[in-house]
DNA sequence: GGGCAACCTGAACGGTGTTCAGGTTAGAGT
DNA sequence: ACTCTAACCTGAACACCGTTCAGGTTGCCC
């Protein structure tokens, strides 16, 4: 039974979600399709063209209704979003960050703080400067708390959970530090 | 002719620098050596660990005498010589931030930070957020601009990179953030 | 001169992404 | 009904990877 991209698609995030990203292997992923490793290159080109729309289908998930209409709370939501679709799949977060920084996708959610950010009619050089930092954020408090949840669950580390900084109150120093500047 | 531990740690920071890495085998390591894969695990107990001893050591290469007295001139400080250290080396951000979130080492700078908030008597429950909030920004950047950057140089990506935003900017952002919650 | 620790060999194991010539299958067009 | 074409897949191979292990060599200390 020949399988469509979407079906291998849905089948990499299933893998990825159960085993981790060093299970997502295009042998494991074709033997879990019945299928060979070499058929899956006909439907993405490489590894990193498979794991870049991985990335996009994981922040499509985590897709929620937009509510706030004051620019600091539409960001919120943006970030909130963001981070609670990279944590809703294992290593979800290291492979949305990994494919963004290369390039290769999950770009959706900085182009929206631009927007926000634009509509809040803030200066050019500080919008592109704070939707990459709040980016860098959201990335590096997502990948942290991911990694170190599973290192901890696997016994493999000792780092204490209750260790790891609140999520809002961090977005709130940064976005704090954007409102001053604005005024 | 035998080799120590330094020798080992040496070669593999130059092959990371010379090669990316991509180019840090075990088996590479070995060959610009002149011995067998097998003979690195006499020095270091896994690629693993090989990479954070490489992390720690491009830390320490890029350690600085400190000048400010003002927290957040001291916070700046550390946060330009933790930058500087890992652009310094091709991949550095990439293993440096890899090595930190797994807990295997890099810890240093955020230790220094947090002895920086310390001092200027912020409430503890700040001195993680905001640790963790500018190191995560460094880290992010530092990532961003090393990965655009040999990417743009491969011609792999048409990615600008004066789109690149100003690292100083950002950064000023959450110390003003951190500054306002303090008053 | 014996012993011990440091250092290394060489082969093997079980993986990895990727390529390629060729085979099968299903459906649309005439 | 028959061809043609595009989609999908096979099976083998290539060139790597990290890691393990029994055993060998070297150099220094007592």
């Amino acid at each position: 039974m020949a399988h469509h991209r979407s079906d291998v698609l849905a089948h990499a995030v299933t893998l990825l979600d159960t085993h981790g990203l060093s299970a997502l292997t295009m042998r494991r992923l074709g033997a879990e399709l019945g299928v060979q490793p070499s058929a899956i290159y006909h439907h993405f080109a490489s590894k990193q063209a498979l794991l870049a729309a991985v990335a996009d289908e994981i922040l499509a998930r985590g897709a929620r209704p937009r509510q706030a209409v004051a620019w600091p709370d539409r960001l919120r939501e943006v970030c909130a979003e963001l981070r609670h679709a990279m944590l809703a799949v294992t290593d979800g977060a290291d492979v949305v960050a990994t494919v963004w920084a290369f390039g290769l996708g999950a770009a959706a959610p900085v182009t929206e703080m631009e927007e926000v950010l634009a509509d809040a009619e803030v200066p050019d050089e500080l919008v592109a400067v704070a939707s990459r930092t709040l980016v860098h954020y959201v990335f590096g408090h997502a990948f942290e708390e991911q990694t170190a949840r599973q290192a901890v669950s696997l016994g493999a580390v000792e780092r204490s959970l209750e260790s790891l900084p609140d999520f809002d109150l961090g977005l709130d120093l940064v976005i704090d530090g954007l409102r001053a500047r604005l005024s």
